[in-house]
DNA sequence: GCCAAAGCAAGAGCACTGCTCTCGAAACAG
DNA sequence: CTGTTTCGAGAGCAGTGCTCTTGCTTTGGC
């Protein structure tokens, strides 16, 4: 399936990924609001309505840009995994490894990181194609908490009645190995660490956090805490 | 102060509010990046250039609409709080409460939450007449804390080494009285609150939660216990 | 090898945006 | 009453996303 099936095809190829680089430029740049189909077709040196054939809209390029941006970001945090895995780390050193690995990455792609994790555009709805790369960062801490319930796990308080058959479900339905009330907590977890990055990043954290390394790196050893994994 | 001054000067108030409102009417149904001056001029009747003798940009609006929403969801959370005071709950149960009540205004408004707590416009930055009212939930919880702790607290693992010096410095900075990890735990405890309900609205729940309520209370309850306030 | 079909770039154009400037009318202060 | 300030209206500029038409080039079936 990878025969080269002709000049047109080829160029179509190209031409696609010259302006989604242009248009990852321009985003990282100035931002999602800012990024303009008529500026990435410019910069080509074509014309804008040309830009149509690739992309149907500037969702479609968004959306382009978003998997790319997923796509990304857990390559970040696979990679602090497998690094930390092989240095021998501990399932806790492992998830702040993963951690730090994101926070990193948002900070190096804030735009990105807002495209991502921020408001969403108006009225914009996450396509299929986005999900399996939206859940990468989610599977990176799901094999490390698989691995740590193999080993010695924390005991986790039992959850409430309200949330068993909920827990159940998402253990299921995802998570499948981890007890319930684990694959509870890794969820939230899961957002807070978003919302503590988020906090930095949107400056939530301004004239309030000075050292803010240390204070996430505090945050994510507590988040590790939350979740079962037990110091040392 | 509060003379009456003059025809003019009540209408220049009458019609900034006039504006005001109707930005606020479509925000609320279209979101931010669809809130066009020109829109709201027509809808008034006006011309869009004599709108901006009120606003001289449509970043100006935006920030009084900003204001606006901090104040809104500060009162949802104050009047919250009193409730449950004035019912004799105990501070976790305050804390709790205050949690739901930013949830529930998130939920009903969401555009207006997206706006200050999602990503930043970009090239938008905050003014300084926004940190007052940007405080306020934040205040109501020190409130809480600081009730909490001159009673029987719940004592919480020492900070790390690095993080005391900002721990103090926070604390004296704005929780005065606080134990200083407290301090600390409650900043961490807030961005993981504003990440539980981002994630909850800006969709990242999809396919992942289904029962929001019940998931929600119990990360609020979870965040109260990290914060050191006992339970029952 | 030829020729219709499909893919493509370009240009003009529509409806919209934020914002600026000018001009005449109204309200104000002295 | 007079001069100044404030205001609304209109025209206009530069930019946006997107559509449609016009020709040119590549492609694939015959």
């Amino acid at each position: 399936m990878n025969t080269v099936r002709g000049a047109r095809e080829r160029a179509r190829i190209e031409v696609t990924a010259a302006i989604k680089d242009e248009a990852r430029r321009m985003l990282a740049a100035e931002g999602a609001a800012k990024l303009s189909l008529r500026a990435v077709a410019r910069e080509l040196g074509m014309v804008s309505s040309a830009l149509y054939r690739y992309f149907p809209s500037r969702d479609d390029l968004l959306t382009a840009l978003i998997i790319d941006a997923y796509d990304s970001v857990g390559a970040a945090a696979e990679e602090a995994d497998a690094h930390a895995r092989a240095a021998g780390a501990s399932p806790r050193a492992r998830w702040t490894a993963v951690c730090e690995a994101v926070r990193a990455w948002a900070l190096e792609h804030p735009h990105e990181y807002a495209l991502i994790y921020g408001s969403p555009v108006p009225g914009y709805i996450a396509p299929i194609d986005t999900v399996g790369p939206a859940s990468r960062v989610g599977n990176a801490f799901i094999g490390i908490l698989r691995a740590a319930y193999e080993g010695p796990g924390l005991a986790l308080p039992p959850l409430p009645p309200a949330l068993r058959a909920e827990a159940d479900r998402m253990t299921a339905d995802f998570a499948e190995g981890l007890p319930p009330a684990v694959t509870a907590a890794l969820v939230a977890a899961w957002a807070q660490l978003v919302g503590l990055v988020s906090a930095e990043l949107f400056g939530q954290f301004n004239r309030v956090v000075e050292d803010r390394a240390a204070f996430f790196a505090h945050a994510a050893d507590q988040l590790a805490h939350g979740v079962g994994l037990p110091a040392v």
